[in-house]
DNA sequence: GGGGAGA
DNA sequence: TCTCCCCAACGCGGG
DNA sequence: CCCGCG
């Protein structure tokens, strides 16, 4: 990937790519041709996570340093090949066409238009009002916070353990963790949020001097911020192995437990990812086959009248 | 990044 | 032919 | 109902 187009032939599908010695990272000098061999060489990775979901996008045409966008909507003249799924919303009544990644040329198509972040809905186009994870997104609010983020972390995951449920780490690719805790995709968005906004109590109950669930700024005092309220249709959350719009191309990679112990916000980028992901494999390919019921949390929950 | 509208 | 504009507006919950 | 937040 030397020249500045190319075709290329996925799937019996026709890819044009363009502009491929556009720098997108400027510090470290990663190009869309770096980025387009990321997502070529992490999509058996990271496919599964995005298939049958609902994307939504940012793009950045002129690189992190430049003007950037969301994009929902499946842009005009998108190839034939590309499947979308059409979401009705009422008051305002609108329609939106969005992206499903349902395959590597898609991927690839997308990393062409300089989509830099991918965020899917929690839940599938076959069980939309139904997440499949929830999830916590643990947002320091200071740098140097990364020690209480692991220990916020593996707080939380002691406290699942209790409610008979386990959860899974990875990196946001920014300065946080995100905890996915996969679920059934038989209760409602609000019953998700509610048992996580729960859960987030307990953990700030453990720790209360360096968690809050404080949505105000100002009175979070420096604390991680226990995000419960991703829990919605829409919201976005980048995806297990996006890449991030921040200088030298980091990306959310799955973390093991251990790993959690000594938190690091930003282990790994678009170059140094995929060894890292040949070597240990997909360690979220767990947060799509281990559907847990929040039975025994909801009764609970019922028995103490909170809800 | 690329299509569409308007000059 | 050139330049400019558009690409999302939403859910939540507290005051 | 608006506002702050993500
Ligand atoms: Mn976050
Ligand atoms: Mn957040």
């Amino acid at each position: 990937m030397t020249t500045g187009e190319q075709v290329v032939t996925i799937n019996g599908r026709q890819v044009r790519l363009t502009n491929l010695q556009k720098v997108l990272w400027p510090e470290a000098g990663y190009t869309k041709a770096a980025l387009i061999k990321y997502l070529l060489a992490v999509y058996p990775y990271m496919g599964p996570h995005l298939c049958q979901r609902p994307l939504v996008v940012t793009r950045w045409p002129d690189g992190i340093c430049g003007k950037s966008f969301y994009q929902k909507n499946a842009p005009y003249h998108t190839p034939d090949w590309v499947e979308t799924f059409t979401w009705e919303s009422g008051e305002p009544e609108r329609t939106i066409d969005y992206i499903l990644c349902n395959n590597l040329e898609t991927l690839v198509w997308l990393g062409n238009l300089a989509c830099l972040e991918y965020h899917p809905w929690l839940s599938s186009i076959q069980q939309v009002n139904n997440p499949d994870f929830l999830i916590f997104d643990l947002d320091p609010s200071r740098p140097g916070s990364s020690a209480a983020v692991g220990e916020i972390a593996l707080t939380l995951r002691e406290i699942l353990w209790k409610l008979g449920l386990e959860g899974y780490p990875k990196t946001s690719g920014a300065t946080g963790m995100h905890i996915y805790v996969p679920l059934e995709a038989v209760y409602p968005y609000e019953t998700v949020r509610k048992t996580a906004a729960f859960i987030a109590s307990l953990v700030v109950a453990a720790l209360p001097r360096i968690a809050t669930t404080n949505r105000s700024v100002r009175q979070r005092e420096g604390k991680v911020y226990i995000d419960y309220l991703q829990n919605a249709r829409g919201q976005t959350i980048c995806a297990p192995y996006s890449p991030r719009p921040l200088p030298g191309a980091p990306v959310s990679v799955p973390l093991t437990w251990e790993e959690v112990v000594n938190f690091t916000p930003r282990p790994y980028n678009i170059e140094t990812a995929i060894l890292r992901v040949n070597g240990v494999g997909d360690l979220f390919a767990p947060v799509l086959e281990n559907r847990q019921s929040l039975k025994p949390v909801l009764s609970y929950l019922a028995r103490k009248k909170v809800f």
